[in-house]
DNA sequence: CGGAAAATCACCCGAAAGTATGAACGGGAA
DNA sequence: TTCCCGTTCATACTTTCGGGTGATTTTCCG
């Protein structure tokens, strides 16, 4: 919509353009150049915020004796953005929670609680829950 | 270097078309268009390519000693009466796969799985299926 | 061979989960 | 103060799950 209305004023003021400043020499020249590099900004601008940054995944395989060493990786959390909220959300997912139980277990909506679900496995990357203990594991960001 | 010779052939294009394609209404818009397009693409292959890649993320893989010494609690299994079939949604069921997924991953019907699941359920005295992975794991039927 | 258990499939229905969208609010950061 | 983010909640809708029931076919064992 942003795109489509920037597009419409942007004609709407070249023709505008074109009745006043007919004597211009180079008008359509000029015209052509500041279409060029508003446009140009504002594909700068989409790819740098409709998109997700691209993440390099660098595995590093670190062998821990037992369960009991478990300590979660912060950084992992930090770099897929989940927030104090969606990771309470995910233990409790990971404890067969149902949306309805962890509701009353956080004291608030069933709707809050799926919302934060989207969000977790939209940062995941996953699409059900059981994928998101799973990933989540073995992410580090939940115990084994 | 680019970036001016695109715009400057773009031009080149308008001049060359204002020439031969006159007789269409609305000329101005098309080009107007076209150069909003293009500069937009532009822009976002801009962004893209000439940006650093963003974040570097360092995913720590953590195997757990016990991967290896893994061993099937087959009393367990026995003692709830577990069929081979059920032993293997279950292994699906825990690696997150959705009915739909798991019969076309053992070749049979989604009912099937279904019933499989019921099966699963009421054997491993559970309600969903996030709580039979944990009850599983729990349990040495399959894998942490 | 006969029967039990397992595996297969179907249908219906309600519950749970998930998607999409929008909105309100408070707390920081620019 | 304005803007962004996290949290909260809602509504509407689609998909997936799970329970209940019944039926047919395979497999296996005595």
């Amino acid at each position: 919509m942003l795109y489509g209305i920037s597009l419409a004023g942007l004609l709407f003021l070249m023709r505008w353009l074109e009745f006043r400043l007919l004597l211009i020499d180079h008008a359509t020249e000029l015209y052509a150049g500041a279409i060029a590099v508003v446009f140009t900004v504002l594909g700068i601008w989409l790819a740098r915020h409709l998109t997700k940054p691209q993440t390099v995944l660098v595995e590093k395989t670190v062998y821990v004796g037992n369960t009991e060493t478990f300590e979660r990786n912060e950084a992992v959390i930090e770099q897929l953005g989940l927030s104090r909220r969606e990771l309470e959300v995910l233990e409790l997912i990971a404890r067969g929670l149902s949306n309805h139980e962890m509701a009353e277990h956080l004291f608030v909506s069933p709707n809050t609680i799926k919302t934060h679900c989207s969000r977790l496995f939209e940062k995941l990357d996953v699409k059900r829950r059981t994928q998101a203990v799973e990933s989540a594991k073995r992410l580090g960001i939940i115990p084994l």
